[in-house]
DNA sequence: GGTGTGACAATGG
DNA sequence: GCCATTGCCACAC
């Protein structure tokens, strides 16, 4: 199919265009998920590639395990990000998600 | 084929 | 408890 890119760059995209609204995940979770738990850096990286896809992905539902808005700024505005996440009925608080713990998605858990 | 990087994570001081 | 450093692994040049 189209998402024939480098395997490891299309399962975080694959990961992360299954994160249910409402909710949101850590590149350590999803790197873990893909089978690097150490390649939580790559997870950010492909992301960052995000924008060479022809697709959206909602990478704003991914932060780090901290649940910080580490990459808001690689979506253009800051407030973006946040925005999106306030549509998805997740506040946001100082560049950090409001009740993060319930609102993780572990794709190792729910997927 | 080697070097650099990158939106993290974990440990140490 | 906060700041700095290292590790890590896959992709781009």
């Amino acid at each position: 199919m189209e998402n024939d890119n480098s395997g490891f760059f299309e399962k975080v995209y694959k990961v992360t265009s299954l994160i249910p609204p409402g909710r949101v995940s850590t590149y350590g979770a999803i790197a873990r998920y893909l089978g690097s738990a150490g390649s939580s850096r790559m997870v950010g990286w492909a992301l960052n590639n995000c924008h060479s896809m022809g697709e959206f992905i909602p990478a704003h539902r991914v932060v780090n395990r901290n649940g910080i808005l580490t990459g808001k700024h690689h979506f253009g505005t800051t407030s973006a990000m946040e925005q999106l996440l306030a549509n998805e009925n997740i506040m946001v608080e100082d560049d950090r998600v409001i009740d993060f713990a319930a609102l993780f998605w572990d794709p190792c858990r729910e997927l």
